[in-house]
DNA sequence: CGAGCGCCTTGACCTAGATCAAGAACCGTA
DNA sequence: TACGGTTCTTGATCTAGGTCAAGGCGCTCG
């Protein structure tokens, strides 16, 4: 692993968009490179945070864990997405669970280094700010999906939101097992297996495997937007 | 309305720790008094977010609400908490709705001037940071409580946290009404008043009016963190 | 190729909590 | 102190979706 790979990946992250060379270069010094297995943790809730992670290969899932066992997953992470940095700058600990959901290779920034790269970088500043303005937005449309919406019109929104991420107006593929897309639904494999037995039954998508037709994107927009 | 007092309100909150009295008094040059009545509206779910706000005195709630007119609360407000900041820095609208409780005053600052003062002061951004990300933990607690618990164990969460808030280990007194408190929890009217029934009855806490005794806070935190 | 395991689906049931409807208690105003 | 309005409580009902249990349908791996 060469510090070179580490640069490239470094400049195409959004969060350090608009620094110049020299700034990438210093960024790129406080780095390290950690790679974790399948399904390994990476941290745990309560946790002390040290610093925060960029995901630069592979996939990462952000959850919370009930009592009983029960998880709601919170985010899920590809390359180039930052994750864990609450407590670096609220100073406490990490609020939710972190798991490689593949093999992934993850950067790594020290909190106290980074802390002081942001003191000398206004706009590096800036753009974390925008990151975690980003997050509280992302946020707040969850706690609407989960208090607000019932399961299906969650599940057409992520659909929606799918095909706009994937750029397939007609066809997306899920990227998470139906389990995990339960749970971030807020809900369980057996309601959702039914919830997509109904909408395909309704003509408003065929579903195989991984693979979802979008046959009626008026009827899921409306489902969406008023549940029925 | 004096500066002065602005100047005094803005010394006192906590996003401006640790400045300098000459960066106070730019700060304070650049804010705007705004006040609101009782249950005016400051701004609407889609707005153009032209500047962020923080409470001088009152009472703000900040909501979502689905097509069929439920309500789910996000945040209550009171003096000191700054609020909108989000469209501010992700560039975006507000996400959410905010309205005056109660008749308040509140201080607004305007984007760009705002902005410009980031870049000027690392330890302001520093500040923003650790709000922001504080406020990314009180949402991963909240989306925790909305999937993960039922109301029971979410009521007696809220009562030992306004426990702790108060600073008033065996009684705590509601500073707003059951119906909100209600839709704070993601719940409505009709179930809080019969849960507090329920808890009464099982003898963890006594409710007269708004205020309410916490008789059994081994049992609360046990309803809390179980759910039994 | 067959065994075994993880994932998904389907069915029968059950429970938390929403909805609907009707009073009761509380509060500011005249 | 009577009033009209909110806000709160209580009861009867309904339903979304969770739980439990039993297959089916692929996988990989021996």
């Amino acid at each position: 692993m060469t510090t070179e790979k580490h640069l490239r990946i470094i400049s195409a992250t959004p969060l350090f968009n608009g620094l110049t060379a020299d700034q990438l270069n210093t960024i790129t010094g406080i780095a390290q490179v950690r790679s974790y297995k399948k399904g390994e943790r990476i941290f745990f809730e309560g946790d002390d945070g040290e610093g925060f992670y960029i995901v630069a290969a592979g996939k990462v899932k952000i959850f919370k864990v009930s009592t009983e066992g029960k998880e709601q997953i919170l985010h899920i992470y590809g390359p180039g997405h930052p994750f864990g940095e609450v407590p670096v700058f609220a100073g406490s600990r990490f609020p939710a669970n972190a798991l490689a959901l593949t093999q992934s290779r993850l950067l790594f920034f020290p909190r106290k280094a980074f802390v002081q790269l942001l003191t000398e970088n206004p706009s590096l500043s800036m753009n974390m700010l925008a990151v975690l303005s980003m997050r509280l937005r992302e946020f707040t449309l969850q706690i609407e999906n989960l208090s607000l919406k019932e399961v299906p019109a969650r599940l057409a929104s992520y659909l929606l939101y799918l095909a706009k991420e994937q750029e397939t107006p007609q066809r997306v593929e899920l990227q998470i097992s139906k389990g995990q897309l339960a749970s971030l639904l807020g809900t369980i494999p057996e309601t959702l297996s039914r919830i997509f037995a109904k909408m395909a039954g309704r003509g408003l998508i065929a579903v195989n495997g991984k693979e979802i037709d979008l046959c009626d994107r008026e009827g899921l927009a409306e489902l969406a937007e008023t549940g029925r």
